[in-house]
DNA sequence: TGTTGACTTAAACCATGGTTTAAGTCGTAT
DNA sequence: ATACGACTTAAACCATGGTTTAAGTCAACA
């Protein structure tokens, strides 16, 4: 197994490292092991799994509920139905959001519209 | 011309009335008028502007910011052009951030067709 | 006339999500 | 040997975006 550091695996999220700390000390990266100077050593598991906390920070979920996702992975296989019930009301509130933002990029389009018409009738104007 | 109490444009908007109030404190529900007993009155004008607002904030659009454009709103014709390059400026964080969050979506969707996988083929075998 | 209910204010309070600081420990290249 | 860069920690600090509280004013209705 190849693991990397702190460094490496910050970059490769483009995340400060102060993140990670961050995260590991809200439990969000459960079970990273050290070396034997107490570096963070961040193998390939955990990197899936940084890449499914960041996957739900970048959707919004409160770090309580990324949290309480990751403690029922670890709990194991009976909390399936928990995870895909939790998942699924994400996926929802994802694409209720994403409604939202593009019902308000209508109004920004509008307003786009108006200034550059504003804008080019300016120049006809002074060309004239 | 209609106008509105505090109570009611909060209802239009489905926001609580101290967020109106704050958001008046902040700068971004300039002019507002009062009633002799002090009480906020919106003018058709005033909601129209407040439903830009709510447009920018449901986009992300920091409060710093869109007070900046409303100040350039009230500063007049002449801030058009710093109007347009913000509102196109403010398009595409937008499309990125949607962007960012359906592809995130797609890695929740693998998640939820593993789990309704793993719990489908354990009801096979409670039924065997 | 008095008591609701809707409003007002300033100031305190809160949650969220980090970031920064200070002090210290290693590994390695010079 | 030492100095540098990458790492460690706990704790303090910060920005953002509100929400809550306390104390008061006013209009209208019983």
């Amino acid at each position: 197994m190849k693991y990397c550091s702190i460094s490496e695996a910050a970059a490769k999220f483009n995340v400060p490292e102060s993140t990670l700390r961050y995260y590991e000390k809200k439990g969000l990266l459960p079970l990273i092991e050290r070396d034997e100077a107490g570096r963070r050593l961040f193998s390939e598991d955990q990197i899936a799994l940084l890449e499914t906390v960041i996957r739900l920070k970048n959707t919004h979920m409160p770090i309580n509920s990324i949290k309480q996702y990751l403690d029922w992975i670890l709990e194991g296989e009976n909390t399936i139905a928990l995870r895909l019930d939790m998942m699924r009301n994400h996926k929802q509130a994802v694409l209720d959001e994403i409604s939202l933002m593009k019902e308000a990029l209508i109004g920004i389009d509008v307003k786009i519209t108006r200034y550059t018409t504003v804008l080019s009738k300016e120049n006809m104007e002074k060309r004239n």
